[in-house]
DNA sequence: TTAACCCCTTGGTTGTGCAA
DNA sequence: TTGCACAACCAAGGGGTTAA
């Protein structure tokens, strides 16, 4: 296990985060495929699925399909559905190699192929908001059929992931809107905690390794900054809170570190918010990245500022979409090439 | 008056672990 | 090979506040 751990440490850079039996999966299937990659070039992706991944997955369903002459996608993907033609499917997925052939062409593992595909075929994903109506509706078809989210599935054309979060959002006992004083302490408590834990549980490793002291002593001075709010635990910090949910912990420390990290302001406006459009800008420009899924939002805070990264991913969100004509239809390189050709001169001028 | 900014919520997507 | 549960991250939008 060892050995096949080194040698996807190559390919997956958090190896040593993931199970053996994960990894186990990984090695079966995916090394070879990885190596292959290797040779031609190609690094192993991670993150969002790019469009081109998106046409790729696509384009090899199809030919699966004409391959073995089972008539739809939703078939090969979701043949449970189909009782009688099940065995059948499942025979010929087998003997025409269903796994290599889903995942051709695409430098991930093919696990989390097998996923998208799956997604991109469901006819069960209807997206947006949930109206009221069919909150009420969810409500009565839980009463109805318990968690059983797949026979809801079918009845509010939703997806089961979907359906799952909504009820539990719906039924948690969490609180909203602003926090309080108390929630904000208990919050501020909970991460430092957390933050205390992991320094000393990562001392004492290093204690066991024996680094040379002059290597750790200048670092005892100040956290590094990803620490405040790189990876935390957040689920564990929502329970030490106990009134919030964890997605609502991480935003409203993310607001409260971004204050601090501006020196207790509150709001940047003005010139300053201006420069740091520019600087956005200008830094996402150089990094020359296709996809938004290669932008390494640390880098560009450690270029730009002291901000959290969220804190500029969403800064650059609200740029791209007051800013940028038509900007869902347009690629991330050509939304950067706008904002640099178009808006960058607007904004020195108005500086 | 309004554009800019922030806070907050929520749906979508990816990643992992485990089991059958 | 497939399904399920859940954690974690990302994108998007509504709405309130305030500086210009």
């Amino acid at each position: 296990l060892d050995v096949i751990k080194q040698q996807l440490q190559e390919f997956i850079p958090h190896v040593k985060n993931i199970s053996d039996y994960s990894i186990r999966k990984i090695a079966g299937r995916d090394l070879a495929r990885f190596k292959e990659f290797k040779k031609q070039g190609i690094a192993v992706r991670f993150g969002r699925f790019t469009q081109k991944e998106n046409d790729q997955i696509q384009k090899n369903v199809e030919e699966f399909l004409s391959l073995t002459g089972i008539d739809s996608a939703e078939k090969l993907l979701f043949s449970y559905k189909y009782p009688e033609e099940r065995k059948t499917i499942q025979r010929l997925k087998t003997k025409h190699q269903f796994c290599e052939k889903i995942s051709a062409g695409i430098p991930r593992p093919w696990r989390l192929i097998y996923y998208r595909a799956r997604k991109i075929y469901d006819p069960n994903i209807r997206k947006g908001k949930y109206s009221n109506e069919e909150e009420k509706k969810l409500l009565r078809y839980q009463a109805r059929h318990g968690n059983d989210w797949k026979t809801i599935s079918a009845m509010m054309s939703r997806s089961t992931l979907s359906l799952g979060r909504k009820y539990s959002i719906i039924k948690s006992a969490v609180n909203n809107g602003h926090w309080s004083k108390k929630e904000i302490q208990k919050l501020t408590h909970a991460v430092e905690e957390v933050i205390k834990k992991r320094i000393e549980e990562e001392e004492a490793e290093e204690e066991e390794n024996v680094l040379p002291s002059s290597e750790t002593s200048s670092r005892d001075l100040l956290i590094e900054r990803e620490k405040l709010y790189y990876n935390l635990p957040w689920t564990e910090i929502e329970t030490k809170v106990g009134t919030r949910n964890w997605r609502q912990c991480k935003q409203k420390w993310h607001t409260i570190l971004r204050a601090r990290m501006n020196k207790g302001k509150e709001v940047i406006r003005g010139n300053e918010a201006l420069q740091m459009k520019i600087n956005l800008i200008k830094r996402l420009h150089e990094m020359q990245v296709e996809d938004i899924n290669d932008v390494k939002w640390i880098e560009v805070c450690n270029a730009i500022g002291d901000f959290p990264s969220s804190y500029l991913q969403d800064k650059f969100y609200k740029l791209k979409i007051s800013c940028v004509p038509l900007w869902r239809r347009k690629t991330f390189s050509e939304i950067i090439n706008y904002l640099y050709e178009k808006k960058l001169p607007e904004f020195e001028e108005q500086l």
